[in-house]
DNA sequence: GAATTATTTAGATTATATCTAATATGACAT
DNA sequence: ATGTCATATTAGATATAATCTAAATAATTC
């Protein structure tokens, strides 16, 4: 997503482009790795223009009230953030505690037979709680 | 569970069975709604014995530790907790951010066809990421 | 360009969690 | 029973994450 469409969609949700804001839309944009709001306050002030704590903060509020950016759900401390560019889920694996990105499939309301072949995975790993890595045969996986 | 119950359970796991400890136990053993460690402080020092915050978060983190306890994932600030008796995993709500406990269902490694139907009907709801209540039909559910 | 509104800022404050070091308790060998 | 050792508890200090405050700055409108 390029600087014209970021600036666009802040606009199209009310806010303005300020350079503060634009430097936090974009960082989460670029790295999806649910940085927290630490993490993005260092990000942001290693280039030009410098932002407070505050107003990362402050942005960061914004950006979820727009819909742009939402909250993850994690163990721990810090609140973890998430641009919403495609939309999808997180999925939280039992073992090791990491947090995948899940595809959104628009599954039609009443159709309770026709889950695709892909979902059907997919599921199997929801229902055991394991990421992809944990869920592989004991032999194949390193001991953590 | 009764107290005996609790008391094995915490020295199986190595772990003393101090009135603090077992009362933290018993409490989220009873009220599996996802109290946060205040919460729980709150709730043991209404009656006898007394407990400090600090061996509150002591006691939270052995039981973690134990295997006994889990701490949620969820969205916000104050980290919650959670009795593991029967084992299942949570769910989200998209819309509302409500934590649902979900059934946990041992589902047999290869087999991709052979979900139930009651498993393919709550992975409509998962990959929605609405719980329940929000997934019904706009028109029988209340605006928020 | 004056008035209005939105944004940013440093620093103070609140909320949550952990650490420290002193004390108390329980297990158990003698 | 008594002393010893490991474990648990405690109040208070500290650390970390988030929010609030009030003043300054920038953009927008009239």
């Amino acid at each position: 997503m390029d600087a014209e469409a970021i600036k666009q969609s802040l606009e199209n949700s009310g806010l303005r482009c300020t350079p503060q804001r634009y430097a936090v839309m974009a960082f989460l944009m670029e790295h999806n790795r649910h940085p927290t709001a630490a993490e993005i306050f260092e990000a942001v002030n290693r280039v030009d223009p410098r932002s407070s704590r505050a107003t990362t903060y402050n942005n960061l509020r914004d950006l979820v009230q727009a819909g742009l950016v939402r909250e993850v759900a994690v163990e721990g401390r810090a609140a973890r953030f998430d641009a919403k560019g495609i939309r999808h889920h997180h999925f939280i694996c039992d073992r090791c505690g990491n947090v995948e990105d899940m595809e959104w499939y628009d599954v039609p309301r009443p159709a309770s037979g026709s889950l695709g072949k892909r979902i059907l995975r997919e599921c199997e790993l929801i229902f055991r709680g394991l990421c992809k890595k944990c869920a592989l045969p004991r032999a194949s996986r390193k001991l953590s």
